[in-house]
DNA sequence: CAGCTGACAGATTTCAATATCTGTCAGCTG
DNA sequence: CAGCTGACAGATATTGAAATCTGTCAGCTG
């Protein structure tokens, strides 16, 4: 790849990727990323301090792309129990999605995402925090009702992780899964509605 | 030990969690089990067919004791939502217990349920069947409402997943779960309520 | 002769030597 | 002289030979 651009951070982590994706989490060496951008390895060493930070901004990349997929569902002008709906089944949608299509790398990612609990809270704190305005809006229309919005934010996003954390993965694909899906969506919408 | 009993599966069953405890499931072996017991190992694949088939016996005690400390509780002269909340917090302490005591030994047994997914599923349908039966004596008295309990049963177990799936252990000594657990079985009830 | 032993073949695990990787830095290059 | 290289020390991973384990079975024993 054209040797005379810049060594940018970008390129890096795009390389990061690449090579992840090719030889899984236990085998991606920094000399595996400098060879592929066709640089020595202490080149990489001068825009990531370490190898465990050269993860954690992979790692912060996938998991943001996955947020702002989740944002506009949150932003959308419709009712607030439809978009809580449309928003759990996005965040199912996009983890089975992710799952199926390249399972290897979705397993990269979750070996990354246990390294660094500091990244993955972030992250969860930004999720339950988009869920917590669904809440509220629901709180303010009247429709929903509870004592505080963001602790019955977290309490929705635990009752549903069974459709969202990756451990569950596996159990994705089989048969009676969305109509189990349906039955706890149900259940704790019924359990929030005025 | 008294070399002179007779060996039982019992003996074997109970020689082997012995040894799970000391070495952790990926360094006990036939013969550490045939040494605890004073034979050769020969006798000890007179009672078990391989070393698979004892696993699967020790797994299959160990989840049976867990069924029957839940079972006086669905059998409780209690109202339902009682026995409900109790049943589920009993689930949750009964875990967390047994992940505090003896952390290597449930580690062990997280292996070994997920070695045999057979035994493990018998359990799960052993347990969310207790749950439909308190399900349906709420129904029956019309305190809950809902379509089908074994449905709502199974939505029930996957919603409070998080404090009873083996997965979720390290999490159980965090300082907010109680509030956590509290929070997701409030909103479950209310959905359930008629 | 029912129940146990222990030697055995093939599979798996351990261990130590060898190779590779991480992270640093003095010096090269355009 | 900003950005990169490549040699280096210590840490980590790979490899293959040796040790151990699994599962069988002919024969021993009480």
């Amino acid at each position: 790849m054209a040797t005379t651009e810049i060594l940018t951070a970008e390129r890096i982590l795009e390389a990061t990727e690449e090579v992840l994706r090719r030889h899984g989490p236990a085998k991606a060496t920094v000399v595996d990323v400098a060879r592929v951008l066709g640089v020595s390895h202490g080149s990489v060493y001068r825009h990531f301090r370490t190898k465990a930070a050269l993860r954690e901004a992979v790692t912060k990349r996938w998991l943001d792309r996955t947020s702002e997929e989740l944002a506009g569902i949150v932003a959308a002008d419709r009712d607030p129990e439809a978009r809580l709906r449309d928003w759990l089944a996005a965040l199912f949608a996009a983890k089975r999605r992710k799952a199926g299509d390249d399972p290897e790398l979705f397993a990269t990612y979750r070996v990354l995402a246990g390294e660094n609990g500091e990244a993955t809270g972030r992250h969860l704190a930004d999720l339950t925090g988009q869920l917590t305005e669904i809440v509220r809006a629901g709180v303010d229309a009247g429709v929903f009702t509870t004592a505080d919005p963001a602790t019955a934010a977290r309490a929705l996003f635990h009752a549903t992780g069974r459709f969202h954390d990756p451990v569950y993965a596996p159990e994705w694909e089989q048969p009676g899964i969305d109509a189990e899906f349906e039955a706890v969506m149900d259940l704790v919408l019924r359990g929030l509605r005025a």
